[in-house]
DNA sequence: TGAAATGTTGGGGCG
DNA sequence: ACGCCCCAACATTTC
């Protein structure tokens, strides 16, 4: 209810019918298993809190005019999705809207700019996040709405039963317990903020590469659904230090992380085929390897090497993983196994509750040094070195991993280096209830780089924008 | 928003 | 006391 534009322009011209359309034209990017979870408690709460919302299925292109005939409805008011996809669609639907004589309006609710309102001094779309967030951070984002002062809502004829649509699963039920962690809609994403913003917010920039200390805001699923918006965020925290200056520098911090999200839908933005194609062409000659048994080790968590274990299996029993392992089981598909950054973008966009085309895609190419302002291929993450660093005690281990609680701090980020009487006290079998690293980190860092060697420079061109 | 290899320096053991 | 070597510790470069 809160800074939705959409909603706001709607109540100030009569009654509102609110409709939510799942669009079946998207066969390229569906929602995955965990974003559809996401979905149905979201709608749920959304209905609850609206009074009213229709549900329909199908292609919107069709649906919507459709609903503004049955309905009498003389506007259409909707907030901006940013996928090429989406871009397309609702061009055609306001161009089927205009033929029926049905005004059509859509408004920014997701981001605190439109991606085309930043641009280089040339005009052209930035490449490097740097100079692009310094050039955001001087622009003025526009101050959040409240909700709508009074509202009248009322359903249209003909829509589904959102049960009916069967988006949690079920034999297996995946997500039993996922309640308890997470609260979708909008009252779930305000207490979560300001959760974060009580207690982890002032030690953000030294905690947030922590997963064992679990002190991120958890917001990226909240954010992805509209749940709350980043103008509200930003309103918000900047109140927030000008009461409490300690707490300036996580919040830059925090903020440049909302600035990452936006340069995501920024590139996707200019850059339409950034989930599909490598930003980097000389990067399409890297020689991938199909490697479908280790790719299966790789997303149940059996790789060998525990941080990135850790990780995998967090994200299969949550729906999330700490930002830090995500970088390091990304890495580790893309430079240990050789396997293309596609194929861990897929596993993704299946298994996040915040899967984001524009974010998602991002990182993987960010990952995969093949994007706009990416890692350097030669940073190779060493998942021993990276799990000693960031979870000194093991803790964020012993959590995802609990065959491997027993063993001492120093054995328990490489169980394949540990002495066998110390596996032996833990009561850990390699190759048995713990599986032996799946590659050897010298040989696999000699690998990439020599799969490295193939890309060209020469060939290292972006795009060009718009196509 | 790395890690490994290589280079440099300086203290201390030792003949 | 001196030079030599060893090798941390730190810095630089390379991938």
């Amino acid at each position: 209810m809160r800074d939705n534009p959409a909603l706001v322009a709607a109540a100030e011209r009569g009654p509102v019918v609110p409709v939510f359309i799942i669009d079946t034209s998207d066969t390229n990017w569906a929602p995955g298993g965990a974003s559809l979870w996401w979905l149905h408690h979201s709608l749920a709460a959304l209905r609850n809190r609206l009074g009213a919302l229709s549900l329909f299925k199908g292609d919107p292109r069709v649906l919507l005019p459709q609903i503004a005939r049955a309905s009498g409805a003389t506007s259409v008011h909707w907030n901006r999705c940013y996928e090429p996809h989406a871009i397309a669609r609702d061009t055609d639907i306001k161009a089927a809207l205009k033929e029926l004589g049905v005004e059509a309006q859509s408004f920014n609710a997701a981001l605190l700019h439109e991606p085309w309102q930043i641009a280089t001094g040339s005009g052209s779309p930035f490449k490097v996040f740097t100079p692009y967030w310094r050039a955001a951070s001087a622009k003025d984002s526009a101050a959040p709405l409240p909700p709508p002062s009074s509202i009248d809502v009322r359903d249209v004829a003909g829509g589904d039963r959102l049960d009916d649509w069967r988006l949690l699963p079920r034999n297996p039920d995946w997500a039993a317990g996922w309640d308890r962690i997470w609260t979708p809609g909008e009252e779930g994403a305000l207490d979560r903020f300001e959760s974060f913003v009580a207690s982890d917010l002032v030690r953000y920039g030294e905690d947030r590469d922590r997963p064992d200390l679990q002190h991120t805001s958890r917001l990226s699923p909240h954010l992805h659904w509209g749940e709350i918006s980043p103008r509200q965020i930003a309103t918000h925290l900047a109140l927030a230090v000008e009461g409490n200056p300690a707490i300036r520098s996580g919040v830059d911090k925090f903020m440049s992380e909302i600035g990452w999200r936006e340069f995501a839908h920024h590139l996707l933005y200019h850059y339409p085929s950034l989930p599909d194609r490598n930003w980097r062409a000389g990067f399409d000659a890297y020689p991938w390897r199909d490697g479908a048994a280790d790719l299966e080790a790789w997303q149940q968590g059996r790789t060998g090497y525990p941080f990135v274990d850790a990780g995998m299996r967090e994200l299969w029993q949550t729906g999330f993983m700490h930002n830090r392992v995500r970088m390091v089981a990304a890495s580790f598909l893309v430079k240990h196994l050789r396997i293309d950054w596609r194929r861990g973008e897929q596993w993704f966009w299946d298994t996040l509750l915040d899967a984001d085309l524009a974010n998602n895609a991002a990182g993987w190419q960010w990952v995969a040094g093949s994007g706009a302002d990416a890692s350097p291929y030669f940073r190779i993450f060493n998942p021993v070195l990276q799990g000693e660093k960031f979870d000194p005690d093991g803790d964020y281990i012993r959590r995802w991993c609990p065959e491997l609680k027993e063993l001492s701090n120093a054995d328990i980020h490489a169980p394949f280096k540990a002495k066998a009487e110390a596996l032996a006290r833990a009561g850990v079998v390699l190759g048995k209830t713990y599986p032996r690293p799946i590659v050897d980190h010298d040989a696999a860092r000699q690998a990439a780089l020599a799969g490295y060697r193939q890309v060209k420079d020469g060939a290292v061109q972006p795009p060009p924008a718009g196509l």
